[in-house]
DNA sequence: GGCGAGAATGACCCTCGGTGTCATTTGATG
DNA sequence: CATCAAATGACACCGAGGGTCATTCTCGCC
């Protein structure tokens, strides 16, 4: 009943970057680091010879592990080459479902997610740019993301009915959680265009900006 | 310069069921017949079988066209079983790309869902309905949902910016496109989950109710 | 009505992502 | 140290999707 699931500790622990904290048992370290290697080597190898010229063979040579290790880490191809974009929304989810802030929900949100990024480590960014650039240059990769926004999607609206005691299915909690990441989706964009300078808290203030614009755009009229 | 490209005829009369019309060329015509036997043949199989434990070969069989007629027309295996899907997001762009309304913007896209949903055949309730079922039961099928509307959200918010003279990055656009497509995906999520009941007209209707739910959104506060 | 050009189709090949199996290795535990 | 569970690697397999090429059909023109 009290059985620790290292998995789901390992996972957290990737975001964080502590692929080598002594804490964690050397069987888990040792998952993290096949983990870790692989995402790297996806990274450089979609990045050297495009996302369909790497074969999971390649990607698994590189890594110095075998093919199987990498289809039981990873879900899919594309997963190993958006570790970066996973780790923040996986921080966020863990963040709000911590508690959310009082007062309006959405800002609430952008505080949540502002929060998250500030906890992952210092390869985070480079990283992160590294997968958004390859996202926009392999359509397998940015079909991917999008798969797994919706997911967290989902799993926000949830975590936001069980957090202020209202209707899974209410239809506002849908639509603050599609504002909230939308918002952080066109910040992303216009970070990754800039090529990321100024890190993640040019970043943070794109997406202050995003977020003001959610009421402005419901004033916006056509003529 | 003035030639005809019948394939983006073709696909537009797909959207109206005048896969017969016979205002078309043949060559066209029989395209069309193709596509639609594909697709009424994805829905079935599908249903009966799984997405999974239906294969190209049997799908092909079914509509009786070969596999290559199958790869030729679907750009993926998940496409062929989400037409419906796409039948409205098509006539919901062109409906969008012959002029926004005057008034408020999210109350214009409101409109046009409205009235693109008012121009495709009788038919559509039934195979939407099947194409949402099939898609809540099958995980690729989803996903596919997904990637689809992301393009579709995209083309949205150029068009928009185009029609309203606007940067193509004004931040007010991309989430005016994020809005109204959550609320028809809110809309749709319980129209499925009430069996359809009503009809186009009862779905229209929870479509009104979700684009009253933005606002309402933004005002929703925690404790 | 017949003809030539071009488009669509079908049969066949191949690559590779993803799954399942099974033997082997390695960390955890008492 | 012995036992057990979990992770790994080697291997075989299926099927989606892409490419090639010969064949068939539609269209525009004579």
């Amino acid at each position: 009943m009290s059985r620790v699931t290292w998995s789901r500790v390992s996972y957290a622990a990737t975001m964080a970057g502590m692929d080598d904290d002594r804490s964690l048992p050397l069987r888990e370290r040792k998952k993290l680091r096949n983990r870790r290697a692989l995402a790297d080597a996806a990274l450089r190898l979609f990045a050297e010879r495009g996302f369909d010229a790497t074969t999971l063979e390649e990607l698994a040579e590189e890594a110095e592990v075998s093919k199987s290790t990498f289809t039981r880490t990873f879900e899919a191809k594309e997963a190993a080459g958006i570790e970066a974009e996973a780790e923040l929304w996986a921080a966020f989810l863990a963040t709000v479902d911590a508690g959310v802030p009082k007062g309006p929900v959405l800002d609430g949100l952008h505080r949540a997610l502002a929060d998250a990024m500030a906890g992952l480590d210092g390869t985070w960014d480079a990283r992160f740019l590294a997968t958004r650039r390859l996202a926009v240059a392999e359509p397998a990769l940015l079909r991917y993301v999008e798969h797994h926004r919706a997911r967290v999607r989902e799993q926000l609206a949830a975590g936001l009915a069980a957090r202020l005691d209202l209707d899974a299915e209410d239809l506002r909690l849908h639509v603050l959680a599609e504002l909230a990441m939308t918002a952080f989706s066109i910040a992303g964009r216009a970070w990754v265009r800039g090529g990321g300078a100024g890190g993640r808290a040019s970043l943070l203030a794109g997406l202050a900006d995003a977020i003001r614009a959610v009421p402005a755009s419901l004033d916006l009229a056509a003529e």
